[in-house]
DNA sequence: GACAAACACGAGAGATCGCTCGCGTTTCAC
DNA sequence: GTGAAACGCGAGCGATCTCTCGTGTTTGTC
């Protein structure tokens, strides 16, 4: 109470070679999460992958969960950080297939160079904490795409809106899942198919507007 | 080898009393795989459901697995005699418009009626036998909307016809788990947002072809 | 009524998993 | 150099899960 100390923090001051062991658990957790799942990936499998005992995987991390829960941290910000606000700049200037096919094409980069963000936020068996940050990206990006159509589309029902975004996010997932299923050509080819879709799906809705020819 | 039986048969004698019991089992299993899925369903938690002795469940099924597998039969059979081949029809003189309505319509019934259905073929977490069941109905359903789709755009190339077969697919389990996640008039909203997502799609597709206006 | 087979029970064997603990090693500030 | 703290190890504890087994009960046949 009476230290410093705010509450809660005594971060126990790491070492280079501590940092150097925490990024190569969450590789390591990264390929057993991929392969197998969070539930069916156990810790000691995580450690033996990472090349060090349990009892070192438990000197950085709390639990089980707390991996998935900092892995996906580092993901959000890595995901924040490559592509900002990328769903926000509504740019009415920009017609709808450029809009969703850059868009797109950006969830579906940072998706299959980290396969790991899809199997933790997929799987039906994620933690509790998970899920939290599961739904919390959840709502901010149908919130996003429900203020993209909402300057589309002006006069629809906010509930209607709604409705299309989550469509649209889960035509997405779809799409990703068919993606990650595929390679080279024929991934890119469902990429564009993922983009088609979506198109189709919105020019009736948003009108005239900007829909060119 | 000289007895009458073939090869791997001497299927117990069941008595009526134990066909009720597999039933029973059977709903319990289907109640408790759809609140925890697959893998976190426990054995013992499915015989207390039932309100018997996990001796008693594996009186009728040698392990977990079998339970699981007998349970996606069941529902594979049950759809089969409730549907037929329905999606054979592919009945020409039918617009586009309304072959995918009733399809759609048929399948969204059958999983809301079934929700144990999608929950075993969803999660990551199935096991062997109930993936190949999975992959089998995938491949399934699969060739039959690239038949159907075959006969609506013969002049297409058979890899895009299967490409969009899978698309097709995927949006409409997309669909399904937005049915899922909601009731009522909510629900049917996005049966009917699942259905133009999929018309507006294939439109284009089979061009002028049964396309009225 | 008598016998066999099917049904039912529940304690617990065997295996796995998350996680801990005691102890030895390396790193760093002074 | 020296002490403290961070790092590292791996056997194993406790909990949980699947599945077995010995025993007792019910059902069907003669």
């Amino acid at each position: 109470m009476s230290d410093t100390t705010e509450k809660e923090q005594q971060p126990r001051r790491r070492q280079a070679r501590g940092e150097r062991r925490i990024a190569q658990l969450l590789a390591a957790a990264a390929q057993v999460f991929c392969t197998t799942g969070y539930t069916a990936a156990s810790t000691n499998a995580i450690a033996r992958e990472a090349g060090v005992s349990p009892g070192t995987l438990y000197q950085f991390f709390p639990n089980k969960e707390a991996i998935a829960v900092e892995l996906g941290d580092r993901l959000m910000h890595e995901m924040r950080e490559a592509y900002g606000e990328a769903l926000a700049p509504v740019d009415p200037a920009t017609p709808l297939e450029e809009a969703i096919g850059s868009a797109v094409d950006r969830f579906m980069a940072f998706n299959t160079d980290h396969p790991v963000f899809f199997a933790l936020m997929h799987g039906p068996d994620i933690p509790g904490r998970m899920a939290e940050a599961h739904d919390q990206l959840h709502t901010t990006v149908t919130g996003r795409i429900e203020a993209l159509l909402g300057s589309l589309m002006p006069d629809a029902a906010p509930a209607d809106v709604g409705r299309t975004a989550r469509v649209c996010l889960g035509v997405y997932k779809a799409g990703l899942e068919l993606v990650l299923a595929h390679e080279g050509a024929e991934r890119a080819a469902y990429t564009q198919e993922t983009k088609d879709v979506l198109i189709r799906y919105l020019e009736p809705l948003v009108g005239d507007r900007l829909g060119r020819a």
